[in-house]
DNA sequence: CATCTATTTCGATGTATGTCGAACCATTCG
DNA sequence: CGAATGGTTCGACATACATCGAAATAGATG
């Protein structure tokens, strides 16, 4: 079965490779990309990270998910629309599968 | 065709995969670690890092390589020979790949 | 407009970490 | 034994970074 599939091969640059590494390593980032994925599409105000850590470092942790190219941000009203970029993320996990 | 798969499966801790992140999210570090898994098995003094940093610096990431599971360490006369778990590292990317 | 909500930006702060040199340990070899 | 080789350990240092509070921006709403 194909399991509706990328539909483009993505090819990472050594700093995007690298800048999804840094970003992955923090735990409280890792768990927002996994609320995100999980969700398929989330408001940012939605995240549980709202009740350990501010609003700012929420932001911060979006910002770095994003730069990176995990993460897309849509500005929707007063809210943020979060969404796992998924061809980004998987060039990432097939790229370091590949060692 | 199946290539000379892993054996037995491997769960990692939570602890283990933020480990493993932080391991693999310095460049210098990766860099080394794909140096050991393209070798199969290597000393450690072969590695091209040591035209780049100091055998201290580099100590210390075999260190943070080994103590995420990620490598092996085997001291053999005078040299370390370094082989990377493919087990772990494969139990990783699983993982990661489930986000 | 005034206010509330969602988010961002800025500056400050404390901690984590990559790096080094120097000293040290272990092994090999003359 | 003494020197050379390969690694490790130990501070020290500089930079990176997660975090916060406060202020700013933007949209919704009364």
């Amino acid at each position: 079965m194909k399991t509706k599939g990328p539909r483009k091969k993505i090819t990472l640059t050594d700093e995007q490779f690298t800048a999804i590494s840094r970003a992955l390593a923090d735990p409280r980032r890792y768990a927002i990309l996994r609320q995100i994925a999980a969700a398929g599409e989330m408001a940012c105000c939605r995240l549980e990270e709202h009740e350990v850590i501010s609003p700012a470092t929420i932001s911060h942790h979006i910002k770095e998910l994003n730069e990176a190219g995990l993460v897309e941000v849509e500005r929707e009203g007063r809210e943020a629309n979060l969404r796992v970029c998924r061809l980004v993320f998987e060039a990432y996990v097939a790229r370091l599968a590949s060692l």
